[in-house]
DNA sequence: TAAAAATACTCCATAGGTATTTTAT
DNA sequence: ATAAAATACCTATGGAGTATTTTTA
């Protein structure tokens, strides 16, 4: 994974490109956007700086998008519904998350009762963060590599679980 | 097209969070980014708060994906690949310019002697911004729908048009 | 005790606002 | 003359750095 792919453009970037490029209207795109029109300016210039390629030309009886600025049109709402989407995505991910319940046992149920018990409720909990406190000593780490635990431990650490 | 899809969340929350997801250590990951370590945890806060989930286990030993993260991490590598695809079209499409070329020509050779002069070269003209003026007096505009433009003007004004 | 993350603070870059100027018809 | 974008300037937010504290094995 490449670490530092863009030096600049961001998506207020791109969410404010795609604003202009539907109004073709600074004053109008900047209302659309809820900011003032100078910062709009500001930021498509940045973006054409960033770019380095001019997007709109403009004139003062309209703005039209360049042959670059066309191309970046489509490439940018296509990643600005893939960002909503990922966005979509994580909202259902912390979806049905309640709070946090602590359970008290012995190690050993770690193994059998513990996802006897819960395991019907796969369904009903769907991301589990699960401490492991024994006793209340701190004790020494352990493998606990069965049952579908990927790790296990105890003296007051944690293991993330998907049940 | 929405206009606040993301209120929060940015391309370079996911560049830190998909470098500290590979390194698991705030430290590393830091370093990988060329930053300190504090504004790295900052930034995981922040993106944490922004999607109300939390991303990372923490603890001294290791900093661990929860489901949450494990979640994020494979929607954030595609998404950032993606922004890196964007830039590498916008690059292309700026390939190849080199400045700004005026000619001076009559009106009528915008549908005859212009694009029978400028067609060959289509291939080496990847991106044409034409100007046109007509003489200096400043005229009304004037339709030129054919010859492959979509519109022509007179009156220092002008259309942009990829050969 | 030591290693690692979080916190506190300071600084600077940048986004946004208002007022004004420039531009082109 | 007018409508619209650019510019100037100021303010505030936030990202990054250094120093320090907290945490836990």
């Amino acid at each position: 994974m490449p670490d530092a792919v863009l030096p600049d453009m961001n998506l207020r970037h791109l969410r404010y490109f795609v604003a202009l490029a539907e109004e073709l209207h600074f004053g109008r795109a900047a209302a659309r956007l809820g900011i003032s029109q100078p910062p709009l300016s500001e930021q498509i210039a940045a973006l054409e700086a960033a770019l380095g390629t001019r997007l709109f030309q403009r004139t003062r009886r309209e703005v039209a998008l360049t042959s670059s600025g066309r191309t970046l049109y489509e490439e940018a709402v296509k990643l600005l519904l893939h960002a909503g989407r990922v966005r979509e995505v994580m909202a259902g991910a912390r979806a049905g998350y309640a709070g946090q319940l602590y359970l008290g046992c012995v190690p050993s149920s770690l193994l059998g009762a513990l996802p006897a018990i819960l395991g019907p409720h796969r369904g009903r909990i769907g991301n589990l963060e699960v401490r492991v406190t024994e006793g209340h000593t701190g004790g020494s780490w352990r493998r606990c590599a069965t049952a579908g635990w990927t790790r296990a431990s105890s003296g007051s650490t944690s293991r993330t679980r998907r049940w």
